[in-house]
DNA sequence: TGTGATTCCATTGACGCCCACGATTGCCCA
DNA sequence: TGGGCAATCGTGGGCGTCAATGGAATCACA
């Protein structure tokens, strides 16, 4: 299970702005086989992407869904590689993040990270939590659509236990 | 027969906040071939879902269908990659809860393994009494609607569950 | 030589691991 | 058939290790 972001983690950036990656957020980048953290602002919401090798693949995969002389092409590769960067770990595994990744993700002086499976995001913790609630509402829909389509359990079954 | 949850049941969380997984639990999760206990929120219910690979699957299945790059799909993940926990387990078979896992389901000093064949929820005890009874009430009707149509003991049988 | 960036070190608190105990259960044997 | 033995399981606690954090020291480049 090492080779997947899952769960979320809050931590504090100290004096210098520095910030721990999560311990098992490491784990997963060094099996990623990466020196250093990409990162690049979220399009559609004030968060930030990141992660190894695999984020980078996605980003790719994105663009190549286009002409490479497109509109669309430019204007995606603007916004994904044109605000990417590349964030150097420390020997503790902190980041410093850019005054430009702060703004776009309003971050302070705490900050949230976000397993997605292949990348993670980073947020401000009180944006993730209303974030989180409206994904929670949209699950619940999705759920609803879903229901009955053979996918057993993955919220809410409502089946009772046998008494002992 | 040892690739199911089924039966529930309840035991202390101890002065660290760890609780044992009860062994036929950990068998089942021992034969599913899984590092870690699986756990996030249930959507509609203050219990927690827990599980091996075959839980982490099901998450997959639904993030499948749609786009990785969707709108719907980040949603989606935040809900499920973002809250979901992976549990280490000591030697001992213990877990320890998070304090988010904890205030989700109201779990204080005691707490109630419920199987469900191919996962398991966690319950605070005397909700989960509730629930269990709100549910017979309910298979009452699901009988009454049935009338006859030939589903001997339906309460009190573990419902649900994916083919191995 | 100053200023910022990077690396090194130190602290603290949480967590994982080890060992121990008691109670229940199932088994064996008289 | 009953008593005792052994194994299993839930529970409790001590201790070492690691992660997160803070701050000092060192390096680089202007």
């Amino acid at each position: 299970m090492t080779d997947r972001f899952v769960s979320n983690f809050t931590n504090r950036l100290d004096a210098k702005g520095r910030v721990s990656i999560p311990s098992s957020f490491r784990a997963v980048l060094a099996k990623d086989g990466y020196e250093g953290l990409y990162v690049h602002q979220a399009l559609d919401l004030p968060a930030l992407d990141a992660g190894g090798n695999a984020l980078r693949g996605t980003i790719d995969d994105i663009l190549a869904r286009f002409s490479p002389f497109s509109d669309e092409w430019e204007l995606l590769s603007t916004a994904l590689n044109g605000t990417s960067e590349v964030l150097k770990v420390d020997p503790e595994g902190r980041i410093t993040l850019s005054e430009a990744l702060k703004a776009h993700a309003g971050i302070g002086d705490t900050l949230t990270f976000v397993g997605h499976g292949h990348k993670f995001q980073i947020w401000e913790p009180e944006r993730f939590r209303a974030h989180l609630d409206a994904a929670k509402t949209r699950l619940r829909d999705v759920k609803r659509a879903l229901g009955g389509l053979g996918t057993p359990g993955i919220v809410g079954t409502q089946a009772g236990g046998a008494g002992t």
